[in-house]
DNA sequence: CGAGTAAAAAATGTATACATTTTTTAAGGG
DNA sequence: CCCTTAAAAAATGTATACATTTTTTACTCG
């Protein structure tokens, strides 16, 4: 596997240590590849958020905090809805029976979190697709990279898993009765809903 | 200097050409360094949207296009006002000095465009931050960084200089004024005029 | 003549060794 | 005792050499 993939999956799991310096050799002899190959990945980790910098010089993981996960949600529900809308009347049925086999494969329990992340995008991303919008496509994909990092919280402690798939399955069916307006406006509260949890909870524990 | 800097700089400039795959020899030879800060550069700048990738292996300058173009001044008007109407009311009269001294120095005809873009965004930049929402306003950097690509045109063919320079003063005005719902009117119609502009000049010598 | 394929060329990916920068540590002075 | 500062240690940054992958080229077969 790439190594890239292999730190994500740490970090997700927490095994990599949280606000300090992730040093390279470390990392080196824990993936059994040089430097190098290290380095690159973790400038692409930087690049696509999931590492910030540290000082003058190297990365590290960044603290999850109420306010960043405020900004997310709140940047996904406006460019989603955005993307949505450009959607909704492209959306092809392949897309529509795609959508309902990933809410059942989300359905089963034995995911780990990088799996459901991957999938919960797919999802988003399959209704979203026929707008064929590059650019703000990519923007919303790199958000919702980032929000994987809080899935911990969401499937965890909030019991969210229920949630969202009654919320994915409600969807599908809006967009079947082609009901653009309740779509959308049920799209917004759903990003918003989940993201008023995540970041009440978070300020709770803080 | 930076290498990644200069390969900004060359893009800007049109000397690297577009939609083939930039080879690492060439650059690490053009710049008089080896491949590996060439590497690097490039995975940094395809982390920011400078690059994108070519086929299986490497990367390549994108094509400027107007659906892109209009992709990312939809996302700026969004997301800046967002963020402009959580700064408003904390705006120090620090910051609007420097506002003010950012639109003088961009009155000068003397400049790169790679320094036009940067001080542009640091205009912006300046009546956000108050808002201290550092994700958000990371995302909106991020915008603006990929909007310089795009501003050979602004400022060459579609003379968007005199405009801009108009608007700043105007915008700056308002702000003192503590007008905020005219402010962020007038913020938004600032960016999405721009964008139309852009985006039916582009259309056109499609 | 075109499509498919295999060999060669050329590119990217990686390891090791060295250079430079940053961080840490410890000593000295206020 | 704390702050400053300089030396040492440890980290990141870079160059060269080699490995692997990708792309190109040229040839064969239909």
């Amino acid at each position: 596997m790439d190594v890239s993939q292999s730190i994500k999956e740490d970090m997700l799991n927490n095994q990599l240590p949280r606000g300090v310096p992730l040093r390279q050799k470390e990392l080196s002899l824990r993936y059994g590849v040089s430097r190098i190959p290290i380095r690159d990945a973790l400038l692409s980790l930087k690049g696509e958020g999931w590492l910030v910098p540290h000082g003058k010089a190297g990365v590290m993981i960044p603290d999850l905090n109420w306010k960043e996960a405020e900004d997310l949600w709140l940047m996904r529900a406006e460019l989603e809805c955005l993307l949505f809308s450009m959607a909704f009347d492209r959306i092809k049925s392949d897309d529509l029976t795609q959508a309902k086999i990933i809410t059942q494969r989300l359905d089963k329990d034995a995911l780990s979190l990088i799996e459901r992340g991957e999938l919960n995008w797919q999802f988003h991303h399959t209704l979203y697709r026929s707008a064929e919008r590059p650019t703000l496509h990519q923007v919303v994909a790199r958000l919702n990279i980032q929000v994987v990092r809080y899935m911990g919280f969401q499937y965890g402690p909030l019991g969210y898993k229920a949630t969202s798939q009654y919320e994915h399955s409600q969807l599908i069916a809006m967009i079947e009765s082609k009901d653009k307006q309740a779509a959308l406006m049920f799209l917004r509260r759903h990003i918003e809903e989940a993201g008023r949890l995540l970041v009440s909870y978070l300020k709770q524990i803080d």
